[in-house]
DNA sequence: ATAACGTGGATAACTATTGTCCACGTTATA
DNA sequence: TATAACGTGGACAATAGTTATCCACGTTAT
């Protein structure tokens, strides 16, 4: 059991995204670039991104990928699902509860449990959003990785 | 992103040995039977709650599987764990940390709120116990399933 | 001795994740 | 209007993880 990589670089994504003038687009083609993951299945973690209202999309020659909502509404969360699906971690095969002639009864001895468990998990990572992770990176990173990083950004943008 | 098959099936696995009196043991096949679980794949997880000091073992003829710790003792986490082994559910890459020219530094900008949510996953797992659950069924259960079940396991047990 | 049980390793079947490819639609530009 | 650069969606292949099977072996009751 463990968390796809793609809600990690997805999540990173959208931080790369945070740098970009309004208007401005990046190409899927670059942000993957940066993350060192495949280009092709990258564009597929996008696409979902775009599905889930997180990314929008411009089509044609300069087109590219934009934040579709401001950093302060997004939410990790909101990535990890978008990735993720909505499928939650524990499914019960309701073969205990058939042994124990409760099937049709609301007892569900481990699914309350679980369900619980995954909400409070998943709480936390609706508290934080894409914003409140940039502000950490500006407060912590050397300052010329950032220009330097913000100039590559604005050197491959496309500016509608 | 999800849960192993096999931690539901362990968790009714040890909820099954709490109906056992003291110096009783199943055998693996009698369990796995009741859960509809594969035969030979159930022994495999029975001996990763042996290794995990949940169950204990007895081989030869007359040989099977009973509760290592008393019910109380042995929460739902120790069991998840026990299946699903110690690694965390998130595992940082990386690339972002060189992008930003902070590898060095301990700042994770995602692997803090990562391990947060899980440990707040893994507390609300922990905070219930296979006895817990054991007292919910024998409140919401029909008592004839409870006596009919308590009876099979009679005649299937083994006496040492 | 033999039968019933657990043990551990090798290996296969299955399923989910990751990665590639291609035909297509859209748009900027020459 | 042609072409090149981009996103879209589907089909598909490669890889990795999970589930399942088998077998040779050690232990113990009878």
């Amino acid at each position: 059991m463990q968390m796809k990589t793609g809600v990690e670089q997805s999540i990173y994504a959208m931080l790369l995204l945070t740098f970009l003038p309004d208007k401005g687009v990046l190409p899927g083609e670059f942000i993957s670039q940066q993350l060192g993951a495949s280009p092709t299945y990258f564009q597929k973690l996008l696409r979902k991104l775009v599905h889930a209202d997180l990314l929008m999309s411009v089509p044609g020659a300069k087109g590219g990928f934009r934040l579709k909502a401001s950093p302060e509404q997004i939410s990790v969360f909101d990535v990890y699902e978008a990735i993720e699906g909505k499928q939650s971690l524990y499914a019960s095969s309701g073969v205990f509860e058939d042994l124990m002639g409760i099937q049709n009864q609301n007892i569900c001895l481990l699914s309350d449990l679980m369900t619980e468990a995954e909400q409070s998990w998943q709480s936390t990572l609706k508290r934080e959003t894409i914003d409140s992770i940039r502000r950490e990176i500006y407060l912590n990173c050397p300052p010329d990785h950032l220009t330097k990083l913000q100039s590559l950004i604005e050197e491959k943008m496309i500016r509608n």
